[in-house]
DNA sequence: CTGTTAGCGCTTTCAA
DNA sequence: TTGAAAGCGCTAACAG
């Protein structure tokens, strides 16, 4: 028979009392350890007695005398963000499988409210924290969060006092260009971000070394840098499909400037991809997916950039724990792969 | 003097200790309250050490002494949903106004993670519960759920136990229509989402309400039902463009289709807004504002259902410490307007 | 106005 | 194998 609705205040010794043992049983039973035995039967009164009684832990307690309180926190400017979702799944579900909570807080963006973040989180007492911008760039970290292991995704420390995931931007920026030199163009237009910002530098260095690779020199007048929005990729696109010899295929540094290019390419009447192939970066289904011809993209890999993570503050807490913490500061960068998606703006 | 780093363990009572009161003297300081008064001095001399010692609550302990976590949950499909974010954008705004702290958890939308996500929480102690959906539907919330006062957030429980927050889809629907008749527009087409849907059906009883209010007889033939993609738009507005008396304006389920029913338009030679209007719904940033010229659309307001959610919540919850639960559901449903965000895809 | 005193629900060491 | 006991850090009566 299981107990009516509200467990509310089932607690512990209830369960104890009511399987006729101590707490300490009850404890040790739920905490599945096997360094104590308890026999057989007694582990079935108690397991038994828990659901009847519809107990439930309070992980709160638990957290207070455990000095462990499972939980990791996550800041990240929410506000802007159809892209920290995804680094919020990601954290999610590798917290999950190391049951852990992931307490989200939203920095909004700002440093004082990031500030305010990482204290209500050190309040909460949460055994490591996760920082996640939304675009690839040095941040300036509270320093409070100096104070538990903390990893820093899609973003990196300037002074490199904290660990880093971040998207292998030198390899999208190959993998997009050699997907177009495998289509057999030769003439890649590159219409890039805003110069010196980290994805920029990376996938710009990629598309040059996948041309240098097939043997091509990169040309100087095929490369223009744009503002990241659909307008500016309309400008771009337009200045290079308007040159005397005209790229055969243009790589978007990211997909709103894709977004522009196809109205630059349609309205000079050539076809996507028979004329003109494009590929975009960043892979903004909404973008992408829609747009007709369907967009071939790098996707920025934000959900496993966050299990990443989450992996790395584990470890991080592993190693402290054991007393590890040698406190100089560890600068590791990890570097994830930004995978090409295949749609229909590149011909097979 | 501020102290070095790790406050992990200053406690309480080492802020007594160090400014020579006693325990109670500090929590009350802390806790601001002002029935039992301490002297100002004794109170700077707190602060001082608290200061001194870098002193953080421990909210852990903090809970489980007052029996109040000062957690609330919120269970969302965080998977698909570009829009979870505003809801947690609002729903954590609002919380942290009430200086709440809201633990996210998602469901993927499968009903074994939301129940275990409830479960969770529960055992987190939240104080109360929010249950979003992705899109506005009926749902089957976890029977676990009832434990505590729980809101839904763009969805409704079908058995009504729970209390909602929904977009106003009549409303949006009247808005949408409303704009175009203002920009002079007669024959109105309208691009349904799947019928059957509480959006689909809301949207189109806004509409009728709309044209009959200004004096014209729906038309029938002018209605179509796609199903919410772009290439479903496309299909839809290339028949209701290809009609013997066309409409002179299109007023789409939602976005996505928008985005189909320009490409049907920009093939027939046409201009947006100037030979077809055309009016969106969702707001999809990513689309709505990056096609050209860029979409007039309603909005699904999900950053205010968030924090509206959170609101009723509060007061929910407020109503149980004082004893007013008297076990009848509440059938509350509140609805939350649609705002109509101009672009330019309507002439003024 | 301030301090004493019980717990809150759980973990964990140490004996039995 | 099981149980007693001592906290974890804080709140909230209740006395002083």
């Amino acid at each position: 028979m299981r107990a009516s609705g509200k467990s509310r205040n089932v607690t512990m010794s209830d369960v104890a009392r009511h399987a006729r043992v101590s707490r300490t049983a009850v404890s040790f039973v739920l905490a599945g350890r096997s360094d104590t035995s308890v026999s057989p039967q007694t582990r079935d009164r108690i397991l038994d007695a828990v659901r009847d009684l519809g107990y439930r832990p309070n992980a709160g307690a638990r957290a207070l005398a455990a000095q462990r309180s499972g939980l990791f926190g996550l800041i990240t400017e929410i506000v802007t963000a159809p892209f920290a979702v995804d680094v919020i799944k990601g954290a999610q579900e590798r917290a999950w499988e190391d049951r852990k909570f992931l307490l989200i807080a939203s920095s909004e963006d700002r440093a004082d409210m990031a500030e305010a973040a990482v204290e209500k989180l050190l309040e909460q007492r949460v055994e490591g924290l996760l920082y996640a911008a939304t675009w690839h760039r040095a941040v300036q970290v509270p320093k409070a969060a100096g104070e538990v292991p903390t990893v820093l995704v899609n973003c990196f420390d300037a002074e490199g006092r904290f660990p880093s995931v971040v998207p292998d931007e030198i390899g999208g920026g190959r993998r997009a260009t050699e997907r177009l030199l495998a289509a057999g163009h030769e003439r890649i237009g590159f219409i890039n971000l805003d110069p010196g910002i980290p994805a920029a530098v990376g996938r710009l260095e990629g598309y040059r070394q996948a041309l240098t690779d097939a043997g091509i020199h990169p040309d100087p007048d095929l490369v223009i840098s744009g503002h990241a929005t659909a307008d500016s990729g309309y400008d771009a696109a337009g200045r290079l499909l308007d040159l005397p010899d005209r790229p055969t295929a243009l790589f978007c540094g990211n997909d709103r400037m894709a977004m522009g290019a196809y109205d630059a390419v349609r309205e000079r009447a050539l076809r996507i991809p028979e004329d003109i192939a494009i590929v975009g970066f960043d892979n903004q289904e909404l973008i992408a997916a829609y747009l007709r011809p369907a967009l071939t993209t790098v996707a920025l890999p934000f959900e496993e950039m966050g299990r990443t993570a989450v992996s790395l503050l584990g470890s991080l807490i592993a190693a402290g724990d054991q007393g590890k913490t040698d406190g100089q500061p560890i600068d590791t960068k990890v570097t994830i792969d930004c995978p090409l998606l295949e749609r229909s703006s590149v011909r097979p």
